[in-house]
DNA sequence: GTGGTCTAGACCACT
DNA sequence: GTGGTCTAGACCACG
């Protein structure tokens, strides 16, 4: 069982909550922090947690549920799917590598210093220990 | 006038459309591909190139020239603004600068490996001296 | 184009209705009755068809949008993709299989006659040429 | 008493498991498996041999207690009440021929050749001598 | 005109 | 206590 969980979500980004959600979900499982078997926040309990309408948890979910990543059932909860690692691994890393390469070729095509690039990369690896903050992409 | 400007789009982004033309636009002015003066193709040239509704381009021209990037002139077209490039540089260096930490924060949140994030980066920069084809992200 | 398309929801029936909505696309492009590039109605045309909420509408459209049976894209439409029909054929044939097989499982487990069996199936087949009426299943 | 029933659920399906158990209980009557007086795995036994909660197991036997199928008894456990076999063929009879009724219905709508309906029909006669194992409709 | 998102709230089904 | 479904209605984004 999972102990300590913590999501955010920040309702100003043109990313739709329930999307914020689902990725967070995601990399927990990617990057080992959510394992098979683990039970997610009730629906109830993440809402009352981000102060968002619990509906919006539930779609969430759903999506989630249909990609194979958790198993939803009425009056015991929503767990995390034994294959969900697997999947997670093969889909997630593949997206975030192509978000990657698609904003290192952004700062190439708008002119920018190739040291400059290396220089953000490295900051930001450095700074990023903490838990993942949803982006607030234009 | 510009000689070469090729533009593209991905209909299957969730990006819309018009911002896609927008950001390219931006860059190419960032980057100096295109210069105060410069003529961008008129609403009906682009929209057939791109194969997607003239609306489209006209909202995306009409936000530029509300960003004071171009200016449009009955009877002329639209032509890049005397200070477009400055704005440009200040305002799309600190954009593709965010989306790159926001990529890089991603990748760690889901466990990547810090190697293989430099690695990524790297070829990234070795392989783009191409024009900035438009993001494909989720 | 697709001409002419029926559906048809039973309020009544414990399947839910989204759920039905889902059943009567995948079946029409199993069937053919909606091909690639075909526009399904709108979410509000389908909801005044049906009279109901047209949430339950987009419900069922996002789930095939996910089953990749089907293509959004806002102010445009709803439309089905290219390899849904192979798609469709793939899961929605076995599908329909699986529920045979149960149903005449269930018929010998319940003392049911063979002969009686043959008979209501071939009663079926004769009577449906009709479009799928949505079942009322316990 | 009954010698030798096998009952067992799919905790995955979409029919609620005290529902699954229903079922098997009004088969197990109706084909004679179970006869008036027979006594009915106690909840303990059934929730454990299920391996799922014995709330569940009451709540059917409750369910078959309305339909006047069984007889609960303290002290002595649940048993099959007379006229359980003429209620249940009554209506299981019917309820069965409705979800054949169904099955084919759906194999036409999505374009299932009539013939091999036949045959998937009569492969599952051939096959299904073997007791009741409950549905993994969708 | 399209569809997308979110809220608020009701009622149901299951454990 | 869980989650599921549906409604009603608001506001936004896109073409």
């Amino acid at each position: 069982m999972a102990e300590k969980l913590s999501f955010c979500v920040n309702i100003e980004s043109p990313i739709a909550v329930y999307v914020q959600i689902e990725n967070q979900v995601q990399f927990a499982i990617a990057s080992g922090r959510l394992k098979p078997g683990d039970t997610l926040p009730s629906v109830r309990e993440m809402s009352g947690m981000l102060n968002i309408n619990p509906n919006t948890v539930t779609k969430a979910y759903r999506d989630l549920e249909l990609l194979q990543l958790v198993h939803t059932r009425r009056g015991v909860g929503v767990t995390v799917a034994d294959k969900a690692p697997k999947i997670c691994k093969d889909t997630t890393v593949a997206m975030v590598k192509l978000h990657l390469i698609d904003a290192v070729a952004e700062c190439m095509a708008s002119g920018l210093n190739t040291n400059e690039v290396r220089k953000v990369v490295s900051e930001t690896i450095d700074a990023k220990t903490a838990p993942y903050q949803p982006a607030k992409r234009k």
